[in-house]
DNA sequence: TGGGATTTGATGGGGGTCAATGGGAATTGA
DNA sequence: TCAATTCCCATTGACCCCCATCAAATCCCA
């Protein structure tokens, strides 16, 4: 199952903040019950994402390392400055405080779902710029292009996003 | 198989509104028994679609979004802003208000399959545009180009493709 | 083929359940 | 012993399950 949505609740004064149900339906197969946050390297948000994902990018991270100072430097800052979050009986985290400051969190959290991923943002800062993407799709013209369905042959065709859409892609009527 | 034609359903006053049988049943074999709801990009209308499709969605963002600014835009406006909406025991789903109110729509809501997609009106907004948009196709002389039969499952692969568009173009956004 | 009977999909509404939240008690660790 | 963390329970309000009704399409049999 995806992460898809956006979810805000409320953070306590113990600093807890309760996981989407839906996220945590998500995350219902992982051996481990919590999340893994990290500070975004490019947006004003945190990184979350359950154990398998987590896992995923440090295999990644590890086969990189090796060559590139750019992984290496990833290593340190994924890896290194990950929080593992378990979930109290209530389906609630606590955000380190240092995650709070850096995402500049008030008293709502927004939960935006990303596909296998998701982030946490200040519900205020994210919306205008879910706003502004909104805008740029719209300027551009974005289409997405799909990868094949799951009966073909996955290799044949890499996804890749366009900067403009055909002259139209409306679908033939009648 | 696939969304196709329009149905007019009633919004109550809880919220609800019934997705069309023929459209159920389309969703029958997907694990989440429910759909996918979003804003288009260029209609005032909402993008629905089930859950196999926004998996195809959201994989064909997935490994894109860490180097693209397009596709992380487009993660932001389709999988972050998406509803995924279960049926109740009729078959019905609760439209957010925030996508009632994006879409204008009243008392009355339109499903228009599109395929492996479908969009949801107001059914006021709809009509005219549907006249117009088969005046276009009528005045362009479209000629709707099949695949061949070969490469194209019938239960999956339909034939999408304008004369104009390229034979593999499929587009995410509306 | 027509008309009544039957099934099924769409609609309305009431109430129980559960997710989100808040706070206190118990436990742990320094 | 104190502070911080974890566990537990209580509240509340939104959502989901259930049933009842209605309309329309389908069926059935003469």
């Amino acid at each position: 199952m995806l992460f898809t949505g956006t979810h805000i609740h409320k953070l306590d004064r113990k600093g807890r903040v309760s996981v989407p149900k839906r996220f945590r339906a998500t995350l219902d197969h992982e051996t481990f019950a919590g999340i893994y946050l990290y500070q975004s390297h490019k947006e004003n948000a945190l990184e979350g994402c359950g154990e398998s994902h987590m896992e995923r990018i440090a295999a990644s991270l590890d086969d990189l390392a090796m060559f590139s100072d750019e992984a290496d430097d990833l290593a340190d800052t994924i890896l290194g400055a990950s929080h593992m979050l378990p979930f109290d009986g209530e389906g609630r985290i606590i955000l380190p405080p240092e995650l709070i400051e850096f995402a500049g969190i008030d008293d709502q959290v927004a939960f935006v779902g990303r596909g296998r991923t998701f982030r946490i943002w200040n519900p205020d800062v994210f919306k205008p710029l879910q706003d502004a993407s909104r805008t740029r799709t719209l300027n551009r013209g974005s289409t997405l292009k799909l990868k094949p369905l799951s009966d073909t042959p996955a290799s044949s065709r890499p996804a890749a996003a366009t900067g403009t859409a055909g002259p139209d892609d409306e679908g033939a009527t009648g």
